[in-house]
DNA sequence: CCTAATCCCTACTGAAACGCTCGGGTTTCC
DNA sequence: GGAAACCCGAGCGTTTCAGTAGGGATTAGG
């Protein structure tokens, strides 16, 4: 039940791009160093999310990514379905040929529940949100000296 | 983010029992035939469910297994854990160590979010809740003859 | 006592996925 | 022309997945 290191980072990269509102490209170099990520393995993540028009690329001297839509238009759900395949526990709740017993299948229903869960939340946080959030952040902890939540 | 076998089959057993409202212990070859499952994989996900109480197990002829609690008792998210580890959608979430920059993270809360979501919905369906949607299905389909619901 | 049924334990294994690295190629600005 | 950037596909070591296999221990029934 976990997320790979593609959609999380995939995430970041796309967080880090939101942040910096500057109509200049930004390379992938930068991202993946701010980031603390291999450059190598996050530009295989940026081909899908550019071939889905959540990035444009110019290629180059001074080239570099932007974001394709407004950081508000684009949730971390929509990243998570380019890098990753569709956002579900399990293949049959997408697919119902993945399984003979879809049907009448008592257990399929919790998977369905907990899909649309899922589902809900990731598509209602946005890259906008996420900067929005980092920013309140950085303030408070800022004035508090080191402000942390605990669980 | 998918659920691995080990916790649908694990699930799937568990229900197989709960809904026999028998004393007696229940083979798991039974079991294993009545879902469709490998005898010989499930057995291996019997022992962690012993282990963690939430089956008991009679050993020798006419032996077999019984649930440990009252299937009210028991959660989808208790067998998940069980048979899967803790629930979550990244290690950093539940193990701080996991990552070096937990602190200061945006993209963390995202993931802590999730995890809340999933955990809450998983904590609340019981094997009794299982049991009765199956039952109560098993009516309407009989009734109306092939009710279906649809996403 | 013997035997069949049943749970119990450990090891192994083929296939797939994960998390990258690597070696190039192409485009574009200066 | 050269450096900076994106682009593309291959390869590779490790881990996890999804079982299979081979036994051993325990118990009811005959």
């Amino acid at each position: 039940m976990r997320v790979t290191t593609r959609g999380r980072y995939a995430v970041m990269a796309m967080f880090d791009l939101a942040c910096r509102r500057s109509a200049e490209p930004v390379p992938l170099k930068q991202i993946a160093e701010h980031q603390g990520l291999s450059e190598r393995y996050l530009e295989q993540l940026m081909a899908p999310l550019r071939r889905a028009g959540l990035v444009q690329s110019m290629r180059g001297a001074q080239g570099g990514y932007t974001l394709g839509r407004p950081a508000a238009a684009i949730s971390v759900g929509d990243i998570l379905r380019v890098v990753e395949g569709p956002i579900s526990p399990v293949a049959c709740v997408t697919d119902p040929l993945a399984c003979a017993r879809t049907d009448g299948c008592v257990t399929r229903g919790i998977w369905s529940r907990l899909r649309d869960r899922m589902v809900d939340l990731l598509d209602s946080i946005t890259l906008a949100d996420l900067c929005q959030e980092a920013a309140s952040e950085a303030l408070t902890r800022g004035v508090d000296g080191h402000a942390r939540s605990l669980s």
